[in-house]
DNA sequence: GCACACTGTGTGCGCCATACACAGACCATA
DNA sequence: TATGGTCTGTGTATGGCGCACACAGTGTGC
């Protein structure tokens, strides 16, 4: 229960002051490192991100940063806090599909316009405000429906990792949309050419058959609410059973 | 059409031997370097797969892994194709249902087994030997169903999508329960502490009311078997669809 | 038998995360 | 108001990393 145990940089997330100390006033707040770290990233990827480059962009030395962080782990974190603004408002008043479905598209906009988040490896489950904000926001676009407490964050989660994996499955990590589009050609001429017919009769039927109309911009629109459709459907039955 | 636009290694994966070439005859086989570095991060996780020490494994120096492989990326892609072994048999007697389930259970263990398969980052879409099997394995699940091609792959990734996703939420990357017993019982604390009702009443409700029994070995039974069930029931709805 | 492409090796570079010692800044207490 | 102790940002140093490059030896096709 003692609030002293939480992580130092949870403890600057959620705000917690320690009693006034001794020693010099701190020069800048861990959120600038958030925000210094964001724009690196936004720039060249998670690659770009370093302890010295994100003390460089706020004008101070490297090890100055380790006074807020405990290690490179933490930056990860508050960099997680800090990259989403807040969720979107979920009207009460419309039904719970059009709610999670609004969510869903809000997070699923913020991971393609912060690509790198995908690339983050997730060490521990959510404790800082922004994200306990968004996990708070999706529980509650199952409200009104019979799923008990348990059900809703499982179905959260649900859409959480579908929103998640799709982003991952499109994000060639690229920026440039013709890059996209010749790294697709690239790939599906290369599957064509191993994935013969009679090793791999499944994969020559969907290749054989391409998809509707032009690809590359349309995955994100259509195809992303195909499958999200399929995923609430999934949800919706398990609302009739809990009726 | 080329072969030789393929990336050497896979090249060397698919075992596309080039024309008999002068030159002392490579003392193994990119295979080693798979096996090497999937023992090294078995071992210790992904962070203990470098060149060298999988160089070291081998026998050989850092720099003669240069000759197989074109750089640490290609690594984890041999790393990738080696680590699963053949998908399992699926019973076309069966229904679909059996079948991907199968299928994705399978999975599952083998991310279980080696759970730095997730901290992998993906830069390419699937193209060697044995990922490509497992997809076809995956495609077939849904042979007698009323889904087109692209209804398949769609379904196939989803379940692939949420074996991921599931996998990605309890691997906290570690391999002793008592020690994944204690961050779950820290994390629930500090969740406590820090969803107060007021500001976070949804979270708060999942927490009040804790899951039914044990909760650290169950999940990976039930919960998984819970979820995946929603996922095959949206599944459902589409086959039903398309009937 | 010979040319040359290919092999594994050794050295070296730049970058990384981070441990540690230090000089100065500031607040609680006297 | 003085001062002790603690916290600040800094400089330096270490070990590891991925990988570029030059090199000596090997074996195949001519």
């Amino acid at each position: 229960m003692d609030e002293s145990e939480l992580p130092r940089v949870l403890q600057q997330m959620w705000g917690i002051e320690g009693r006034s100390r001794p020693g010099p006033k701190p020069a800048f707040h861990i959120s600038d490192i958030g925000r210094a770290a964001i724009k690196l990233a936004d720039a060249g990827g998670l690659a770009a991100v370093s302890m010295s480059k994100v003390a460089a962009e706020l004008g101070f030395t490297t090890m100055s940063l380790y006074r807020y962080v405990d290690a490179k782990d933490d930056l990860y974190v508050v960099m997680l806090e800090h990259v989403f603004s807040e969720p979107p408002e979920l009207d009460p008043k419309k039904p719970w599909r059009d709610r999670i479905t609004t969510w869903a598209e809000a997070f699923h906009q913020g991971l393609r316009q912060h690509p790198w988040i995908l690339q983050i490896p997730i060490a521990e489950p959510p404790l800082s405000p922004n994200q306990l904000t968004w996990m708070e926001s999706g529980l509650q676009a199952f409200a009104g429906t019979p799923l008990t407490p348990q059900d809703r964050l499982s179905a959260m989660l649900l859409v959480n990792i579908y929103v998640r994996g799709t982003a991952q499955l499109t994000a060639t990590m690229a920026t440039d949309p013709d890059a996209v589009a010749e790294t697709d050609r690239l790939y599906t001429q290369r599957l064509t050419m191993l994935a013969t017919p009679d090793r791999f009769p499944g994969i020559a039927a969907t290749l054989e058959q391409p998809p509707d109309e032009g690809y590359a911009g349309d995955f994100d629109s259509t195809e992303f609410a195909f499958g999200l459709g399929t995923v609430l459907d999934g949800i919706q039955s398990l609302i009739n059973r809990r009726s």
